[in-house]
DNA sequence: ATCCTAAATTAGTTATGGCTAATATTAGAC
DNA sequence: GTCTAATATTAGCCATAACTAATTTAGGAT
């Protein structure tokens, strides 16, 4: 299944969403969604497993209880899609790419510095 | 319908790499598309004012024509869900991010450069 | 060994997204 | 006006994703 359709659904979201914030059994996750969604524990162990499956989460055992966190890995191929396209909002990307505007000011007038004495 | 589910189908995602490349004429994404996944000129149409309605795509009329092309709006909002987790992958994001840690390097060291005049 | 809890798996149902086929619209040429 | 080309729209069919209910697996406690 593609990385995009993984991230199609709502209740995977919400799981990502919650497992950004650190890892978390199982159970933990169970509850989460099943509060927000009203699913049950089989609705999101299939959720759970498929997104292990397709590079969203890792798990790792404790005891009975499973523990998972995000793998960046699903999440990165999507970003390098969303990349091909990032040029058309104007090689401006927010806070992102003003940071980046600034420090290549910041850079420029240092770099002319050392040459010359006299920055514009 | 939600921006990940616009982009979980292939031939939107097909749609959407060719007017990357430039404006496309309805027909000409037709031809194109149904090339790749033999699918009918009505499933592309469909196709199309799905791209348009979820924010991925704009249209203007050419005569009888329709000319189709990228609208950043869906991208941007699938780059901003990407956003919370993109400091997983090392707080690195391949060129963009390195040119923001250089850019704040610079910014630092000029700053600094100016109220004190030992740089570390 | 028995019991309980945590989680995964399987089988079966249902809702929906994507398709085709047919039809409707619109623009331009004659 | 009629005809054709380009595209959109509608209705209906089908494949499948997501769910529930029931069962299974496995760990830890008594």
């Amino acid at each position: 299944m593609h990385a995009f359709d993984v991230l199609g659904d709502p209740v995977r979201r919400h799981i990502l969403d919650l497992l950004a914030e650190g890892e978390r059994s199982a159970g933990e996750v169970v509850e989460a969604v099943g509060a927000e969604f009203g699913i049950s524990q089989s609705a999101v162990s299939q959720h759970l497993a498929m997104l292990r499956t397709s590079g969203f989460a890792t798990m790792r055992p404790d005891g009975a209880r499973r523990l998972y966190s995000v793998d960046p890995t699903g999440l990165q191929e999507v970003d390098a899609w969303v990349d091909r396209f990032r040029h058309l909002w104007g090689a401006r990307l927010s806070a992102l790419e003003t940071e980046i505007a600034r420090g290549k000011r910041a850079q420029r007038q240092q770099e002319e510095g050392k040459n010359n004495e006299r920055p514009d």
